[in-house]
RNA sequence: GCCCGAGUGGCGGAACGGUAGACGCAGCGGAUUCAAAAUCCGUCGCCGCAAGGCAUGCGAGUUCGAGUCUCGCCUCGGGCACCA
């Protein structure tokens, strides 16, 4: 071979890594482990580039962990289960299954070529029945231990699709595929308990220093904690049985504000008055029309009706308050109930203007006078106020203060107690769909809800279902709902609904562990292998499916599933960015936008054409989509460059947790790289020298390239370990070392490169007369006296301006130095005869002339 | 509205409070070549012939010294959002 050729040279040593066994996670209890996680991917078709970064991030990690000596577990599986399987059925024939397994199968041929050091025998989907009948079982677990229930729920129900929407599947109160208007329906629907874990969920993110401060941020605020009091209102003139009004409230130092109380429209005793009242039952359903999508809450009118009832103010049982029911109160908040303070509450002070409610004020700014509010009055919770109607405190604290304050006051006098409220809900994981896990449960005419007996698990999908009709095909399946009731035997019912995809996502790291046990997890596995040590998945999950796999490890844990060390299932998280692209525009004839793919044009320094010499629009860069055609496909790069050049590329110039453009000039200059390091390897024997001095300065700047890529992959800096490589390569290039160093600090580049272009690596080291492969080589370390210099240059500052340097002896006394910094030409001149005032010498670091 | 984060050359980005712009891309000049490709050498923040001056979104401050720390603005990005 007298050239690069990453065709010839990569399947080659992918050979070699299978025949030697080198990706396969051995429990090996003499060494310690090392589980590295990429999040698992959906089998959409085909792989993106954006996979192709992300593996190749836990594969750096990966192959660095394991030359330094870690027994390494790096799976792969597939999150197979989903809508779109169903969607493409629904739109072009044929099954889900026969779609996702055919995905699959092109999905890790296209991951095979990129040479990730992935351990292939621990793979599975999500929808392989081994897999989501172990999730089943867990389900059974959990229904047993009281963390899964049943309930009825308002949810956004689609009635042309026939299912039920997540929030997010909603845009403009429509349904995001059918287009139909979603409808509030109540449902009765499976959840699991997470809420009860909140408080735990929000602590025990503290202890997650090896995550992004932003992602314990975001689900910090997602669980929302709230302390604040919550009290009963005695109430005049409600139906029986609803003598008082449990209401919550953060601002308790507001009580003497309020001007009234609010229920939600689907508050018990809103329902009550429906069942008696004509005029409230229109009201309550004109409120459901309105669907719980943003967009809609947003536009949404704040609008009331007195009920009549009135409540009795707890610190003065003279004054009386109106009960409204109000769309804008949630019934799962707190208590569905309200009081409002008007003068402190922009929403309470627009209903109160609106209803021609009073206006209180509570708390004046400090120093004014009390006067008619003309909007609410809102410091923040920090501010020092003047309370005119507060009680039990100093007048003048900040509204922090007073709300302990009033908590404690109202506890004493024995109205209400202080409580802690979360926004978590609980999660519903109930889906009207197809193409997911099975509920294993069953309803029973005479026994109710039976869960499913495990010796009859998985509750397998049928296969033979149609998609010619909207809704559920599990539904209408002449024989598929038809069981026995595990508990009488009598003649019962499968429930129908399927598990929400999130939830196979939420433990499958613990199945890599022990892949193919007969129970969801082995504890020596588990034991051995958990938690995932480092785990890298885009940002978008930071909410969802990392909590809910927290939750799902603690309540595996109560299950005797996972190990107390466990509970937090990733104990270091990687957030990637993504792969950008510019685009590419031409004006179509009725004046819009036609997208031009990558492939299509032709770009040069000044612009960009088309093949037929027209000029295209050169867009923003932004993420790869389909709709704007800025495309790559890995493939073709592989085909083109091979995978390291596709793999140095998107590991270099940004930082990973950042977005990354792909251009083409950039893969061009990257494999030109590649290219020159495979030729300085192949070169050495003619190019070597014979000067020694040369051989020592060569691999000084080794040994510091050593610990400089070390910390970079250390620190999940790739950007900055492939920068110093570069500069390696430019030294090692220049240099006219003998051959036998050169032959030395050739190999250990490759050991240093081989996380990243792992072919490229094999085939320098092997090259140079590298024994075995780097692969299993370990990880070079630093010889500190080949980092030791002995002399530094000093740059001399003259009042903060850089004017002159010096290089002095390593250890030269700050006294020996400041005499020679005095007696410089350079420094004498700037200093034109004026006294130092004061001299400041930070040893091998800098030099600080002070006048 | 609430909560975060980020602003550095033409571009991506480096920089324990200590020489701002490492490394890469693009550009420019040159060598080699009949020519090109490939490769190699040099140059590359702005103004200036130079000496030098100005430069890390803007304005203050702390410090011998600030891209980095503090305060106040501006702009962009992200998350949450009828949460009582």
């Amino acid at each position: 071979m007298s050239r690069y050729d990453p065709a010839e040279i990569e399947p080659k040593w992918q050979k070699a890594w299978d025949a030697a066994g080198c990706f396969t996670a051995r429990h090996d209890p003499a060494r310690p482990k090392y589980y590295v996680l990429e999040m698992f991917p959906y089998p959409s078709g085909r792989i993106h580039i954006g996979h192709v970064r992300n593996y190749t991030m836990g594969d750096v990690v990966a192959r660095y962990k394991s030359s330094c000596g870690f027994s390494v577990l790096h799976p792969m599986g597939w999150d197979a289960f989903g809508m779109p399987a169903e969607n493409a059925a629904m739109e072009r024939g044929g099954h889900p299954k026969d779609w996702t397994y055919g995905n699959i199968a092109v999905m890790r041929d296209q991951m095979k070529p990129l040479g990730l050091s992935i351990d292939w025998s621990r793979e599975f989907a999500t929808c392989d029945p081994e897999y989501y009948g172990q999730q089943q079982s867990m389900f059974l677990d959990f229904l047993e231990k009281g963390l899964v229930y049943r309930k009825a729920a308002v949810v956004n129900w689609d009635p042309v699709d026939m299912t039920v929407l997540a929030n997010e599947q909603v845009i403009d109160g429509k349904g995001w595929r059918s287009g139909a208007a979603v409808e509030r329906r109540e449902l009765t629907q499976w959840f699991f308990r997470i809420s009860d874990f909140a408080g735990e969920l929000l602590e025990a993110l503290d202890r997650l220093e090896n995550w992004p401060e932003k992602v314990r941020l975001m689900q910090a605020n997602w669980i929302g904690k709230s302390r604040g009091l919550q009290f009963a209102f005695e109430t005049a003139g409600a139906p029986e049985g609803f003598d008082r009004l449990e209401v919550y409230t953060t601002r308790p130092d507001t009580l003497m504000g309020a001007s009234f109380a609010a229920i939600s429209p689907d508050h018990p005793l809103a329902k009550a008055l429906e069942a008696k009242d004509a005029a409230v039952a229109a009201f309550v359903a004109e409120c459901r029309r309105v669907g719980t999508s943003e967009e809609a809450l947003e536009k949404a009118e704040k609008r009331g009706m007195d009920t009549g009832i009135r409540v009795r103010h707890p610190l003065d049982p003279a004054w009386e308050l109106p009960v409204y029911i109000a769309n804008f109160i949630l019934m799962d908040y707190g208590t569905g109930a309200i009081f409002g303070c008007p003068a402190h509450d922009q929403r309470d002070f627009d209903f109160a203007r609106k209803y021609g409610l009073p206006i209180p004020p509570v708390f004046v700014a400090e120093g004014a006078a009390e006067a008619p509010l003309a909007e609410a009055f809102v410091p923040m919770k920090s501010e020092r106020v003047r309370y005119v109607r507060g009680f039990a405190g100093p007048e003048v604290q900040t509204g922090e203060e007073a709300v302990d304050t009033a908590i404690a006051a109202c506890e004493a006098k024995g109205i209400g107690r202080g409580v802690t409220n979360y926004r978590l809900r609980d999660w519903g994981i109930s889906r009207q769909r197809y193409w997911g896990c099975p509920i294993p449960v069953v309803h029973c005419a005479r026994c109710g809800v039976v869960p499913e007996r495990k010796e009859n698990l998985p509750v397998r999908l049928p296969d033979d279902v149609s998609f010619d009709q909207p809704g559920n095909p599990l539904d209408r399946h002449p024989t598929w709902r038809d069981c026995v009731c595990p508990a009488c035997g009598a003649p019962a019912r499968r429930e129908t609904d399927t598990m929400d995809t999130f939830v196979d996502s939420s433990w499958y790291y613990a199945r890599f562990t022990a892949p193919r046990a007969a129970t969801p997890t082995v504890a020596e596995d588990v034991d051995y292998w958990m938690n995932v040590d480092q785990y890298i998945g885009g940002i978008e999950h930071a909410i969802l499916h990392l909590l809910y796999s927290r939750f799902f490890a603690r309540a595996m844990h109560l299950c005797g599933h996972l190990p107390a060390k466990a509970i937090e299932p990733f104990g270091a998280l990687f957030t990637q960015g993504m792969v950008t692209h510019e685009t590419y525009s031409t004006r179509g004839a009725d004046g819009r936008p036609v997208w031009h793919t990558p492939e299509e044009v032709t770009r040069t320094a000044e612009g960009a054409t088309l093949a037929d010499g027209r000029a295209v629009e050169i867009g923003p860069v932004i993420k790869m989509s389909k709709s704007k055609k800025n495309v790559v496909d890995p493939m073709d790069i592989i085909a083109r460059y091979g995978a390291d050049t596709a793999r140095w590329f998107v590991m270099s110039d940004s930082p990973p947790e950042r977005d990354v453009e792909w251009t083409a000039a950039g893969a061009d200059a990257t494999q030109k790289h590649l290219a020159r390091v495979w030729r300085l390897a192949a070169e050495i024997d003619q190019r070597g020298g014979t000067d020694t001095t040369q051989d020592e300065t060569l691999l000084k700047a080794l040994h510091r390239t050593i610990v400089d890529v070390t910390a970079g992959i250390e620190g999940f800096a790739f950007n900055k370990a492939v920068a110093k490589l570069y500069e390696f390569t430019n030294t090692f290039a220049k240099s006219d070392a003998s051959a036998a160093a050169k032959r030395l600090a050739m190999r250990v580049l490759a050991q240093l490169m081989s996380p990243m272009v792992p072919h490229l690596a094999e085939e320098v080291w092997s090259l140079t007369g590298g024994e075995g492969l780097v692969a299993e080589a370990r990880w070079p370390v630093a010889d500190p006296a080949m980092l030791a210099e002995d002399s530094v240059t000093l740059p001399i500052q003259i009042n903060g301006k850089r004017r002159a340097e010096i290089t002095v002896a390593k250890d030269l006394p700050a006294a020996e130095v400041e005499r020679m910094v005095l007696a410089d030409e350079a420094v004498i001149r700037f200093l034109a005869g004026q006294p130092v005032r004061k001299l400041i010498v930070v040893p091998g670091r800098i030099v600080n002339v002070v006048v």
